[in-house]
DNA sequence: GCATTTTTATGCAAATTGGTACAAAAAAAG
DNA sequence: CTTTTTTTGTACCAATTTGCATAAAAATGC
């Protein structure tokens, strides 16, 4: 049942003064601002510029500094899993697969824009994650998850035919997340998308070659 | 030349006051710093209080903040090409060669220490590179170095016939490149360096089987 | 010993940062 | 219309940050 709505579809507003944002878009801007400049190098002024709120709203939906990079975080996770689970479910062979995991990764990754920022976990999480427990849990949580989920791809293409017998289903999903991450780190870097498309199109070919 | 000594090899101070901290050291205590908690999310004070200088001295040895990382940042690069070069020059099958490439980086990405910190660019110049035209600069150019020179050693395989005549160098060399990505991300999110070993050995497994 | 040169050490000033207090505003409830 | 509830907006505070100014310290040269 949606939030501010009665059983019998009334839409209800809570009592007091109505918000002047929405909480989702609020942290999605929040997020693009983290994903600029970093934890660190983003200020709460940074944030109040992105998202139009000022600094009590966003201390009351959200929470301080930290909490509202944990929530973007854990936003982006979900965006991404998603986005992965559509491109493994999409069909087609293991190559188009493969591409289709990449392309979509790269879409992201770039978002329309000229400069790519790369994966927001690779980078502004990892910078710091080994004095922040709680963003590196996350983070290492989000790495196993790709690679169960790659590993079980490979798993099928070896059960069709599509992959000699004694293939490593681990190796491979293991060389798939290294080619992400190695997408992240270069399109942050300055390589085009286009680069990394035939970047991402040569791994694919040595894996199903 | 060493400077400070005269022709004839006699030590030579130059006229004023001695300095009190050896440059080298200094830069290197200075990039830990970095390494540890990232461009933005270290202060001056940090380190002041790494390398035990006080703030005019480090001004006048380095510059400012910015000068500081990228001489750390530059300094980096040398250092880890240099351990790159005489893991490739050691002689070996591509196999051992590889392994070898891949524990030479792991005992820089941890360090000694049980909570690794990754690749220095990685770990820090990844986050500032999409706003820092100097480090973007500076990390793009250290990856195309890398790449070129495992290009080099994969033409040498296949010349040598340690693997097929149809095998792409450039695409090896992209994927062994991707492997120490993720060997730096995950150092940084709390993987152990034997777990990380076995993942450089499944990737060599791959390559080379 | 005294002047000169270079580095060190203390301290400070302007700006930034993260977080919060408090009153005004905007809505519903009675 | 008044009360109650919740959010907004302004302002502020304490702490931190960066960079620099100035004087003391430590060496050499004469």
């Amino acid at each position: 049942m949606q939030i501010g709505t009665k059983k019998d579809g009334t839409p209800k507003r809570p009592r007091g003064r109505p918000r002047a944002y929405d909480p989702e878009t609020a942290l999605r801007r929040a997020a693009e601002a983290f994903w600029k400049t970093g934890y660190a190098g983003t200020s709460l002024d940074d944030i109040t510029a992105a998202t139009g709120m000022n600094r009590p709203s966003l201390s009351a939906a959200f929470g301080d500094k930290h909490q509202i990079y944990v929530k973007a975080l854990s936003a982006y996770w979900e965006y991404k899993f998603g986005a992965m689970r559509r491109a493994l479910e999409a069909g087609g062979t293991l190559a188009e697969t493969l591409m289709k995991v990449y392309d979509t990764t790269l879409s992201i990754y770039f978002a329309g824009e000229e400069q790519g920022l790369g994966c927001f976990v690779v980078g502004t999480a990892i910078t710091e994650a080994p004095g922040d427990v709680e963003v590196r849990n996350i983070v290492a949580k989000g790495f196993e998850k790709l690679d169960t989920d790659f590993e079980a791809r490979f798993k099928l293409a070896i059960a069709a035919g599509e992959l000699k017998p004694d293939a490593d289903p681990r190796a491979l999903a293991l060389l798939t997340t290294a080619t992400m991450h190695t997408l992240a780190v270069r399109a942050r870097s300055g390589s085009s998308q286009n680069e990394l498309r035939k970047l991402a199109q040569k791994v694919v070919n040595v894996i199903c070659g």
